[in-house]
DNA sequence: CATGAATGAGCCTTCATTCAT
DNA sequence: AATGAATGAAGGCTCATTCAT
């Protein structure tokens, strides 16, 4: 017999960031998780000890999807430093759920020690990854550590700037500054 | 007798502020709050209609700070353009209160709409400024807003990205990218 | 200079009465009564020692103006047994606030033995008032005890039950009902 | 094993509308019935929606009470229509929990519209019955009508009329007002 | 694995009461 | 006489957690 596609515990997990993305690590209640999966509360107990194991496994999940899945994915499609940064723009900048729970954890990080040790262990991965992309276009160490931090910088303001821009659009002004960032 | 410099009411405004900055809006707690300030719960509701009530009051008392406190203190000073940036830069970017509850605002303008309203409010007025000095340095409209948004991101990154950067540290990485913004 | 016509206090046990009717004992709450004086609830405490103070002023007030009130004001119309019947029972069974008030204070001594006292009182002058008249109509003290606690019960129940009449309106049949205790 | 011959649900409503009867509807706090049922009140939601629910329901199982008990079992015992009557009224006029509930909910009805239109069906079904009675007595209509009302009235003020009558006892008088309505 | 049911802590809100001015 | 302000006791509701089945 084939393993399940998906386990319960991770149906659990899954629901769980979702929840994280949407309102933060507060609104991860496990009523309400139990209610979105369709069982009743008293079950999540036989997957995990309490809400905060929860919270933890949901963290180590993350981790691992961001490496597994956005790192790769790009690397995965070749090109230049220019057509990758392009790519990991285009995943990054999204207003896909990853994002929302990116910053729902970046906010938490702000507030929970632990949290911001593991954010720093994946914004130090991001950051060696961008410098990498940013040292074919540059050989000043300088720029290419402005550039970078400048980049990610831009993917969070893009999501929490309320700004309007006039006659063009958010979208028109964040694909210039990623033009000017790898001039 | 001489009026109160600070009345009962707005104790609890900074006070919830401050909550705000610390734990997100969740954490501005009737019962928390009072707490800090020394009296019980119950005489909350002498003040103000309800919890929802603080909350509003707490985000129009933040508007009138951010307007009349941060750009006219950046005025006052003097100065041509890049001065300024500099100037306001080091308001925006510091550790102070002020910017844990900007972040805490994002955050929540996230799933508010009503906040979200007035962030937008906030951010254009920022935006404005930004593109008012950035136009003494560039006469490219586009470079104006690129640079504008790409300040704004800066300051939000500077608090929420955990990267180390080897040797140097991140203010130093900061200093370098508003000098390579002001180019 | 004269008298006011109603002291402060006055205001208080009207208006609590006032409460008493619409909304029964537990409605009669210090702060709300305060509300539609238009005052603070803090300057209650100088008229009274407490809230069950006010309600049983209330009682007293409530005890004066139905015995001052409705019987004085059907004799002194003058007339035989059965006009003066009709009269009171015109006074009794409207829907006015002090028939409200009736029914509350009713449904309060099911409850608070002080309550059921004074309302046995009352009742008590009500029946022998009844029976003063019916003694007019009838030489049987049976008939008059009968027919007494029919008018009283009647006045009530026209009150308190919601069923419907087909054709004719609730009054009508009242109105005959009240001409067959009389025959 | 066998289906509990009470739910749990169930003795919510009961314990509910004993409160209610002794109390009127304020009176049904949840923690005081569930302090009466011997559990904590936070186990109360897991039965109820809120507050409100339970009252509804108390109200859903009073209606039917109401059809499926009282009248049935007057129908039970056969005999003719003033055979009926008595024991319906020694149903009705007794000092049982359901009159007190009965006279609960007539008040409650005078300040809530679902109530009253609760109340309505209820009445309207309880004079449908009587005038079903009164028809083998009178083939005067509106003698029907009258006396249905009537009797009703005297059950209400049975149970809320204070006054006492000499030498005789209140149900002697009640006896003797049932026979002339009945004559 | 999961349900039904319950506990208990925490929080929001209301309100009688107190008190200084 | 009355206001502004506060206290503290209820009471409604949510939810993490436990447990028997």
């Amino acid at each position: 017999m084939a393993a399940p596609l998906r386990t319960p515990r991770d149906s659990w997990i899954e629901e769980g960031l979702k929840a994280l993305g949407l309102g933060g690590p507060d609104a991860v209640r496990v009523e309400k998780v139990a209610e979105a999966l369709g069982v009743t509360k008293g079950g999540f107990y036989w997957h995990f000890d309490d809400r905060r194991a929860l919270l933890e496994e949901m963290l180590d999940a993350w981790e691992r999807l961001m490496i597994d899945d956005v790192i790769e994915r790009v690397e995965r499609g070749g090109g230049d430093a220019r057509a990758r940064l392009r790519r990991l723009s285009a995943l990054a900048g999204s207003g896909r759920a990853l994002v929302k729970i990116d910053l729902a954890i970046r906010d938490w990080a702000r507030r929970d020690k632990g949290v911001e040790r593991r954010l720093r262990r994946l914004d130090n991965r991001r950051m060696e990854y961008l410098r990498s992309l940013f040292r074919e276009i540059s050989d000043d160490p300088d720029q290419v550590e402005v550039r970078s931090l400048l980049l990610i910088s831009l993917w969070i303001g893009n999501a929490l700037i309320a700004a309007d821009h006039g006659a063009v659009s958010r979208s028109e002004v964040v694909i210039r500054a990623l033009g000017w960032l790898q001039a």
